[in-house]
DNA sequence: TTGTAGGCGTTATCAG
DNA sequence: CTGATAACGCCTACAA
């Protein structure tokens, strides 16, 4: 079935291809007859405009582009979910990439995306990104380009996160109103901002209870951090400081990896060892002890994040002064059993 | 920064546009000195050709589309994963849209996807989906459509599963060899392929060892199915049917609601009740008890579609003839703590 | 070796 | 109210 077009309609009704297009269009300067026959004529022959021409002429693809670490992820699916949703509203498809967790691949998507003039891009940063020239790649194209999650604060856009250091605050100060006393923090990899953030408020949640600081009970996780952390430093954290009463950790699925640890070798939650995660997985509701943790809203997030990069983006086409938004979403305590 | 075009390094060099066209795709009828000085003009200016005009030109996209029921799914996830390495690897880009598991979505989405002119399709169907007409108008746009995991077996094309009954056969088949006699199914809903392949699977396995089918101890999972179908129906069970040893779970999502649901009520698994999934999700490892289940290999089932679609896109562009394939990839059982 | 011309399908401007 | 014309940026016969 061939793809109908324009000039085909035009030349079946003996009129312009021009008059054709603006009776599609709606224009007003067309008669209503003309229109009409037109119109059926269009629905017969199953007519829709040709997107790569459209696209050409108008200098818009109606997608945007959307990098993120890890697809195989309770957070960054609900954040996807957010954004899809966002997206359809307003027509707009969306292209997903994952980086990794890998720098290089992630600026190399940056450029797939650019060459296929996306409208604009959403981003949360890998783990191993820690400068910033190829978002400035995308600044210079002049694309709307929102981050979120896992953002750059020195880069001049629009970011849409949590309040990191804030939640981490909470959830440590909760443990220790709780009467927890040694608090390990198992740490996400040096780099990302919200890694970092959070390992500031386990800091500043000790210290303002008067409890020193003790950097040999913070343990980093080296790979994304994954649930193998979570499993071989809870290991480490047993054999060399039994004095240890609970663990931060960094993410659910390093709390996971804890707990497992733990059920395997016979050690008590929360008796023994208490347990606190970040993130708030469907997982987490379901394992035992159930695990106490920080709601974090990924769906909001996703489409917060796209709600905003829409705005811009119209902002653009109208020429109007684009203003970047940093918005931080609520988060909340969920106690269950492991704490 | 406005971008370069052909023209432009044209004029700058004053050659034709023609003849720095020719250049950049390195056609043998260049001077290599015009070459060289087109490239490195290029270069400076960062040309990159207009993936607009290209598509028109050359009608096609570089872009595939993906419609899957549910983003937030291990399964489905992993899937993804599969796909776009597969299509990093041809420099395609891929398109992602949820159906929600509603026919409606699922159609108005071939739809957007088909306008968009994507150069072909992956899909799973979603539970609702029980007519087949938009499936065959992505075939009539000559479109390449490759279907996985829930198939319509009817349709005209490729596909990718698991072999649902066998897997299914051999779960029952070892639960009934562990000593488990009475066995109940919670099977999914009714239209989608996998499940009812899954609940004939189950069937056969019981009737191949002699033991009578029975109607009441299937039940089925209404919503998607769903981790509160597994919560609901092990209640029922344990009230209404106390003489069922053993559960056969459509989906570890399930399998999961009826760990919980015995957790809480202090049903011991396997000794007073065994369950058994169908998937092995990451979940499944880290619940207590770790749940036995059915391997279905996700990546790998991802990646097989990409390919194949990605051959059949090839085929077309070269006018050659096209053989539709169904493969069917392995599963293997996972014994662990719950049966 | 280089360049001219036409076209992909649509939209916008402007004249009739 | 209608249509001719040009342009978006690129590609490719075909001429020169």
């Amino acid at each position: 079935m061939k793809d109908t077009t324009l000039k085909e309609i035009a030349t079946k009704l003996g009129i312009s291809i021009t008059t054709v297009s603006k009776a599609l269009k709606n224009y007003p300067d067309v008669s209503a007859k003309t229109k009409q026959a037109v119109i059926d004529l269009a629905q017969n022959l199953h007519y829709t405009p040709n997107s790569f021409a459209v696209n050409l002429r108008t200098k818009e693809s109606k997608t945007i582009g959307l990098i993120i670490p890890t697809l195989v992820h309770d957070f960054f699916s609900n954040v996807i979910q957010g954004i899809l949703e966002e997206a359809e509203k307003r027509d707009y498809l969306v292209i997903i990439l994952q980086s990794n967790e890998k720098f290089e691949f992630e600026k190399k998507q940056i450029d797939l995306l650019l060459n296929k003039r996306v409208d604009g891009i959403l981003m949360s940063l890998s783990n191993e990104t820690d400068e910033f020239e190829h978002l400035k790649t995308i600044l210079s194209h002049n694309t709307p380009l929102v981050l979120f999650d896992k953002i750059a604060k020195l880069v001049n856009c629009s970011k849409v996160t949590i309040n990191d250091r804030k939640a981490a605050y909470d959830a440590v100060s909760y443990l220790i109103k709780k009467g927890y006393k040694k608090i390990a923090h198992f740490r996400g990899s040096y780099l990302p901002q919200n890694s970092i953030d959070r390992f500031l408020g386990y800091k500043k949640a000790l210290e303002d209870n008067n409890i020193a600081y003790d950097s040999s009970l913070v343990f980093v996780c080296e790979n994304n951090p994954d649930f193998e952390d979570g499993y071989a430093n809870a290991k480490k954290v047993v054999n060399e400081h039994p004095e240890i009463d609970a663990i931060f950790a960094v993410t659910d699925l390093v709390a996971v990896g804890i707990i497992k640890y733990c059920n395997e070798v016979g050690i008590a939650i929360p008796t023994q060892i208490a347990v606190f995660g970040f993130s708030n997985w469907f997982m987490s509701s379901v394992i035992s002890p159930k695990l106490s943790t920080i709601d974090q809203p990924g769906f909001e997030i996703g489409r917060k994040s796209a709600s905003i990069l829409f705005d811009e983006i119209n902002l653009k086409k109208n020429n109007s002064p684009v203003i970047f938004q940093s918005i931080e979403l609520g988060t909340s305590i969920i106690e269950r059993e492991s704490t």
